[in-house]
DNA sequence: CGGGACTTTGAGGTAGATCAAAAAGTGTGG
DNA sequence: CCACACTTTTTGATCTACCTCAAAGTCCCG
């Protein structure tokens, strides 16, 4: 399905400006490298839903922008279970990393119909030489997913599996939100319980009981592809979440 | 405990030059950026056996080197369960990451007595200055880290008890040996099984039992606070492991 | 109207948790 | 060198959270 150039280059100058907003957040950037970022040259790719578009051990020389959908990074043991590590919405860039590891650890795979932006390294690379500052703004922003990886890991090996499914929906909906999740909130929602499962470690059925309960508890309820918040204390507190780690500038 | 000046010294040097060399595994370095690293200032500073000298929350302004012993990254949970995020042995920079973002967003705690040496900020910013190269080197250190992150969250996520602690105890061998583990291997360590037990997401008593499993297998045994490696490709098998996500250059 | 993907429910099994206590190791002071 | 306290490992017995297997129900789309 193609989009006329214009439209379609709207869309991936939208996801940039989110990204690039998402580095002001956190890093100071100047008005040249805030120019030199909205300006990157890529290719704009439509992939269907539950493709693979980085495949496992691939060697990349471009990096990945969602710009609408999701995205997924999933590990996969021996006998085949998969695990999500990561998940990606529009706006991240879900592979920057690749920029120095460019062998990739694991596979990217879209989660419901998106579409990414794939940015050649060597214009970030470009960008990197013109204003050295960059590195390290790349760098702060690799090291706020390293940090959501450790808040999964922790929550993944020591909460209980309601504990674990409200922490995801309380997470993906700050994340959504840029901010605090608040009742009545309501987003598009493509992650089946399967792909609960895979980033909670727990199995769709128990998934699916999870879910009642969550929903039973009047916290959040996903209806009609939509994640619907219904009180995000209740939420927040089955999930014993804690936004700070997001960093994303939110009262402390 | 202090030790001579010299000793000190000495111990740091042996420390960054273990660091810089891991570097070159995986960067190219100038004989000046080299040079730089080496001469790192900093301050050594002895850790008694299972103390945080990085806490939760804390606002860092130095990077801590690990010299000798060992420290995890730890979370908790509300409730006060822990979670071990990632393991740093001599010669790693346990938190490079805090240059760039520097509110911990968990613990380091020495495991066993540790020896760290702590380097400030500046004098890391100041090379990065002076050899721009070193930013991207830093966030290469850094992303190497995430990826073991990531095989951390597949391991939890989806193994069995048996093959997580495993996989742990293989993944241990092959950063220590620096290269796939060999049978009759021997390290020191200073792991307990609660330690084990907080990096897996299992219960202390139900490492102890996988260790049995491991042991009765002929795969690796820990006695006098060392673990024997008895048979590599038996505690591989078990552990599902690959190392190549560690990055050691290994033949793949 | 039929087929595929996803959700929901039920029944029964098991890996790993929990609780409790003994055994072994380690360090300290007398 | 022994006695004592403390930490760590080991073992046993029981319990339960989550898994497995199976099938029905729902939604969506061609």
């Amino acid at each position: 399905m193609n989009t006329l150039p214009t439209l379609a280059t709207n869309d991936a100058t939208a996801a940039l400006s989110r990204w690039v907003d998402r580095l002001a957040l956190r890093s100071t950037l100047s008005a040249e490298e805030h120019a030199t970022l909205l300006a990157l040259p890529g290719l704009l790719e439509t992939i269907q839903p539950n493709r693979d578009f980085v495949r496992l051990g691939e060697h990349v020389d471009k990096a990945c922008l969602v710009v609408s959908g999701l995205a997924g990074r999933f590990g996969q043991t021996r006998s085949g279970a998969r695990q999500i590590t990561a998940l990606h919405l529009p706006g991240d860039m879900a592979d920057l990393h690749s920029v120095v590891l460019p062998t990739s650890g694991s596979a990217l795979q879209s989660i419901g119909e998106a579409v990414i932006y794939r940015v050649p390294h060597v214009h970030l690379r470009a960008a990197m030489s013109a204003f050295p500052a960059l590195a390290e703004i790349f760098w702060r922003d690799c090291e706020v997913d390293a940090a959501v990886l450790s808040q999964w890991a922790l929550r993944n090996g020591r909460l209980t599996a309601v504990g674990r499914v409200a922490h995801l929906l309380a997470e993906m909906a700050c994340r959504l939100s840029l901010g605090q999740g608040r009742d009545g909130l309501a987003f598009d929602w493509p992650l089946t319980q399967a792909h609960l499962s895979d980033a909670t470690g727990l199995t769709p059925v128990h998934v699916n009981r999870m879910m009642r309960t969550i929903r039973e508890a009047g916290a959040a309820d996903v209806r009609d592809r939509r994640l619907q918040i219904l009180s995000w204390d209740t939420l927040r507190a089955l999930g014993e979440f804690d936004a700070r780690y997001l960093q994303l500038g939110l009262a402390v």
